[in-house]
Order: C-alpha cells, then sequence, then structure tokens
DNA sequence: TGTATATCCTATTAATATAGTAGGGTATTA
DNA sequence: TAATACCCTACTATATTAATAGGATATACA
C-alpha cells in the first residue's frame, strides 16, 4: 500500500506544479485545497525541502516553492524520497539493497526473480513519469 | 513492501510446484528447506487451503498439495489472497475498491492515474507469470 | 485399538510502521 | 514589534505484521 505520506506528497508537488508562477506557497493553503492535515503535511513538505526537491522562505509571504520545472521531476525521485525503495523486497532493491537471511540462493529464488521483474516494469513507469504528466490529469 | 506472509506463501508454492508428484507435503518439510517458521507457514499454507490453492490431508503421510498444475496458478490470484490487492491505493482497486475520503474527483487525481498505470502493469505481470513459469528459476 | 503423525483452529503477543498531534523556536516582512 | 510562516523535536494512538502457544481433530499403521 501506498502511504498517506507519499500519496499526500504527490498531490501538494503537483499543487505546486499547477500554479504558473514560482512564488512561494503557504503550507495552509495546500492543506485546505488537498484536504490534509496541517501539521502532518509540514512534515512531509520538510522531507520534500531536505531532498532538495523544494525550496522554503520563512515569514510573511513565505512557503514553499519547486526548485526545478515540473518537468525535470522524475517520479523515481519522488517515490524514493517518500514511499523508500520502490522494489518490494529488499533483495531486488538497486538503492535499498539488503539480503535476505533466509535465501540461500537469490538467481533461484522464485520471488526475488518474480520482484526484479516487477521492479523493473516500476521503474520503466516512474522514469518516464515526470510532475508535469500528474498536472494532465 | 512484500509481507513475509506472501514471500514464504510463494516460496511454498514453489517448493510444491517443483515436486514431480502431487502427494502431500507436510508443513515441516517446506518449513525446515525453505526456512520459514513452521507455526507461521502453518497459518499460511492454511490460507492457502481455504482459498481453494492447496488441498490438505490429515494423520500420517498427510500434507499439502497443490490442487491445480502450476502453468494453471496465476500470481495474480496468489498475490491476491496472500497480499491482498494488486493496486498500491484502494481507489485504483479492481477487486478491492475503495473512494477516497479526501479526493472529490477521482479522475483529476495525480495518485488516481499514476497509480492506475502502475496497477495495469503489475498486473500485466502477475496475469502472464503462473506457478511453474517460477519454478524455472 | 493405541500411538505417533500431522493438520486444524483460536487466541495472544511482541515488534514495527504509520499517521498523525503538540508545542515551542526561528526567520522574515510590513 | 507584531503577525506570519517555516523549523524542529518529541510524543502518541492505531494498525499491521510476524510470529507463538496450546490444544483439538483426523489418519495411518503396527
Amino acid at each position: 500500500m501506498l502511504s498517506k505520506k507519499t500519496k499526500y506528497g504527490i498531490k501538494a508537488l503537483t499543487y505546486l506544479a499547477k500554479k504558473e508562477q514560482r512564488d512561494p506557497i503557504p503550507i495552509a493553503e495546500i492543506s485546505k485545497s488537498e484536504n490534509i492535515s496541517l501539521k502532518f503535511l509540514e512534515s512531509i513538505l520538510l522531507t520534500l525541502r531536505k531532498n532538495e526537491l523544494l525550496g522554503s522562505k520563512k515569514g510573511k509571504g513565505g512557503g514553499y516553492y519547486l526548485l526545478k520545472e515540473p518537468s525535470e521531476i522524475q517520479m523515481t525521485v519522488v517515490m524514493r524520497i517518500l514511499e523508500g525503495p520502490i522494489s518490494m523486497v529488499p533483495c531486488v532493491s538497486l538503492n535499498f539493497y539488503k539480503k535476505c537471511a533466509d535465501c540461500p540462493d537469490e538467481t533461484k529464488c522464485a520471488v526475488h526473480n518474480l520482484m526484479t521483474e516487477l521492479r523493473d516494469s516500476s521503474l520503466k513507469i516512474f522514469r518516464n513519469t515526470t510532475l508535469a504528466d500528474l498536472c494532465n490529469c
């Protein structure tokens, strides 16, 4: 299942991407428009800022804004920041690899091989989809 | 993330599928061979039996066995029994659909549309993969 | 017919992750 | 200097996962 964190994060990014200007948008505005708990959204946007997808400005007239053009933000990047690995098992992950304790030979593991195939198809979609694509919905 | 339940379930099914005969195989044998906690595996196989993928026989010489040929067991079926919905969000699920409370219009929701695409590609893989395919690893 | 074998079933628990909530601190603008 | 809005840490409630425990029931075979 996709976490609410990721879901809300994508919604917030899309909201920012749809704006014509790149002026700072306060959290409260996104929170109201997308029906997201303000405090929870705050922590999500903070994560996105720390991972260099968003910039922020404090004080009156402040808020968050995209640091890149929507067409240059791949969903792989967004997913890895918010949701973690694209793959469903650590032994298949490119960025978060971890060996399974119970499995003596990955190459002969049915789960490993099935999940590798799945990861490849997911990666293909996330790589080929940018924030700009999501705005055309 | 894929749950251990699903992971172990697939491993157990593959173990059974690889056997030439369809004689009952005791849980303990699968448990030892695949390094899975016996009691946990027990509950998983019970689930698979209740969902008509496995048959069982009690008493001495008993155990679990496949009810169909491995080539006739699609991974969609296995995944839905063990892991639940293929889709990452309920509002996209074919078999477990549920509307999002926060989202006024699904067709305009970025998350919905991205996750629909993802579900389709996952479904394609799970439909085209049978237990027999997993045995060739 | 008794004993070992092996599934069947319910309940409980420990660990972890998720989805928030609370509360104050800091920077900026007007 | 007051209002705005992000910054940051810590806490908590809930749900899920991954088992574990313990006994009931059915079967094979000596």
